[in-house]
Order: C-alpha cells, then structure tokens, then sequence
DNA sequence: TGTTATCAATCAAACGTTTGAATGACAATG
DNA sequence: CATTGTCATTCAAACGTTTGATTGATAACA
C-alpha cells in the first residue's frame, strides 16, 4: 500500500461510519474492515479510536474558517447574511457528514467539542452579530430587534431545514434542486423581518 | 423498595444519562448504578438495554401529541404560530432533556427512530403546514412563499436557539428570563416576514 | 542495517445478558 | 390459625462476547 493510504482510507472509511453512528456506535475492528486495513493501524496512526475521531471532526470543521471573511467583504450587510445562508447550504451539500457531526457534538459532547466544535460556532454567531450590530449601527435595520435573537435565528432557518430531513423527506423535497428557492424564501422572511 | 419503584428508579436515572451520552455512551452498570437497583433490572423490566431507553424516549415523546391540538383552535392564524413558539419553548423549559434525544436522534438514529421520533415530527410538522395554507387560503400571507420552507423556517428559529446553547452560552444569554424576548422577537421577524 | 509500515495474534477490561437462588407478600388449603 | 404453594421481585455471580489496545514478528525500503 503506497505511502500514507492507510492514514487516507483509514479518515475516508471513518467519516461516514462516525456521521452515521456516533464515535460510540462504532467498533475499531468496523473501521479498519471498512478501510481495508488492519485493526492496529488506527492506534499507529491515530493514537487510539478517539485520535482517529478528532481527526475527521479537524477535517470536517476545517472549511468553517472561510464563513470568517464574510465580515471583512465590501458589501451591503444584508448581502453578507445572503452570502452565509448560501455558504452554508453549499457546504451541507459538498459534505453531507459536517452537520451529523455538528449536531451530534452538540446534543452529546465528546472531548473533541471543547476543543474544535464550540471555538468554531462561537466564531461564526459573533462574526453573525457583529454584522448585524454594524446594520444596526447604520440605520439599516429596524431598532429593538435583539441582535444574538435574530442572527440565530437566520442560522436557525438554514441549519434546522437540513437538520430534520431524515424526519421529513417523505413530507418535503429537499433536493438540491430545491436549494435556490429555499435560500429566497428564508432570506425574503428575514429581510422583511428586519428591514425598516 | 415499594412497588414498581425499581422500573421508576431507572427510568429517572437513565433519562439524563441517556440525553447526555446516548445510547451506546452509557452502560447498564452505570445506569443500574445510577438507579439505586440492581444490574440485573433492566433486563427483567424493559427485556434490555434498548428496552429501557425505548421507555424513556417514550415518555418524553408524549408530550408533543399537544401540539396537534392548535390547529383546529379557533383564533388566528398568526396566533396559531405563536403558540407553536410559546408551546415549544416551554417544553424545552420544563424538560430540558427533549431536545437532546430529539436531535440525538436525528444525527444518530437507533431502531426508536422510526417508530417514535419520525411520525413525531412528521405530524407536527404536518400541522404547521396545514395551518400556513390555510393562511394563505385566506389571503392573509404574501403569494409566493413556500409552505415547507417558511414553516420549517419557524421551526428552525425556535429550535435552534436551543441546540446551540452549549456552545453559544457564553456568548449569548439563555437564560429563561429572556424568553418573552425571545418569543417577540421570533415572533416579530416572522409575521412582517409572512404577512401581506 | 536501521527505519518505517504492516500484519496476525493476543491481552485485560468492559460489555449486555442470563442464571439460579433467596426473599417476602399473598391466597389457598387443611 | 397455622401451613403450604405460588408468585413477582431482587440479588450476587457468572456467562460468552466484544471492546480498544498492544505485542512481537515480518516485510519493504532507505
């Protein structure tokens, strides 16, 4: 086997297998059988179960940095939060397993969440709320709306829609063909939501 | 131990464990430990572990049947959607492990899935449905917005907030006093986002 | 030859479940 | 009224299995 494709096929086997079960649904031998590889290679590599976890949630959460720059763009504050909703859906779709772990931190932490799952989110809500706080500041928006209320409420309409698909996919399309409209319909509420 | 306080016992002490760590993230010791009784219970009263924690989720699940009751009230449309808001937060409030195997559930679905959550929330998201076309109908909401996307929007503003209070909460208050806020402002973002 | 990578085999510990005995309440029997 | 039998409940102990991790040998390569 060429030089680190255990490492490569270990995370790639694991990061559907963790989505799916959780870090405690999932055995070291179920991993390593899916990778082809052999059960010791994940303690090599990864130190242990835990190490091999941490690495895909490190990989998995690497592409929420880029939500960041969003702040620092030239553009009108209501575009930014345009441009968050759309960066969110586009990320769910490239990598369907990043909410699974998202959400699955959140209802049972493990020891990863400290570490990489909360730092993350906190960077995003602020980044959120100082945008809104800028709207605000430039009379852009409507007075007395309360700013962490109404930006987790934005995160809230985009995040839950994919959160309970597995609960209403038999009741709503949620194709990605679906996508366009849904960015519009979210960002038509909260627009006239907020606006003067 | 009096009568049926054994099955009682474990039930008590399993549904916080259970929300915290999951199903597989706690073992029959602990949760016999936990309860006070002896290892042996959970199998003789739920024939298993997955028996007990079927139990559990059980008796968290029955509170939501009242959620279908507000569509056939008689009052307004938009106040239908705010008792929705009002309803869900205060269950959040009184049982603050719902969410977790709600959501639990959702990311890492166990054989209960199917036959506990899903039709849950099939039918509370079906209500909701029914009561935005309904509004719609009779032309007191704007033409063009989606029924699935603008009431899983709603669903999603109130949600939300809640999942992400471990990793929000030193950022953001979430503390029950703050919930009428809450409330208006959720409230207050839909309706101008929703109305003619 | 020393280093890195991989393997099958093995380990102790923990897992969920089952067992057979002991307990106490209660009704039936004499 | 005392005795017997039945029943659900509880217990400590042990069950076989699976767990995550480690070992020492072996191969590939520098």
């Amino acid at each position: 086997m060429a030089d680190n494709d255990c490492r490569n096929n270990l995370i790639s086997a694991a990061t559907p297998l963790f989505a799916a079960k959780g870090l405690y649904g999932v055995s070291v031998r179920e991993l390593a059988t899916a990778a082809g590889v052999n059960l010791s290679m994940v303690s090599y590599y990864f130190g242990g179960k835990e190490g091999l976890y941490a690495a895909v949630l490190t990989e998995q959460f690497a592409i929420l940095g880029k939500l960041e720059d969003i702040a620092q763009m030239e553009i009108d504050t209501l575009q930014k939060f345009e441009l968050y909703v759309r960066a969110t859906v586009s990320r769910y779709r490239k990598n369907p397993y990043l909410l699974k772990f998202y959400t699955s931190e959140l209802t049972n932490p493990t020891a990863s969440f400290e570490i990489i799952i909360k730092p993350a989110i906190k960077k995003v809500v602020q980044m959120l709320m100082d945008t809104f706080t800028y709207g605000l500041s430039h009379e852009k928006f409507r007075e007395g709306l309360n700013p962490s209320d109404t930006v987790l409420a934005l995160a809230g309409m985009i995040n839950f829609y994919f959160l309970l698909e597995p609960a209403t996919a038999e009741l709503v399309d949620h194709s990605p063909k679906r996508d366009e409209q849904l960015i519009r319909n979210i960002m038509d509420i909260f627009t006239r939501g907020i606006l003067r």
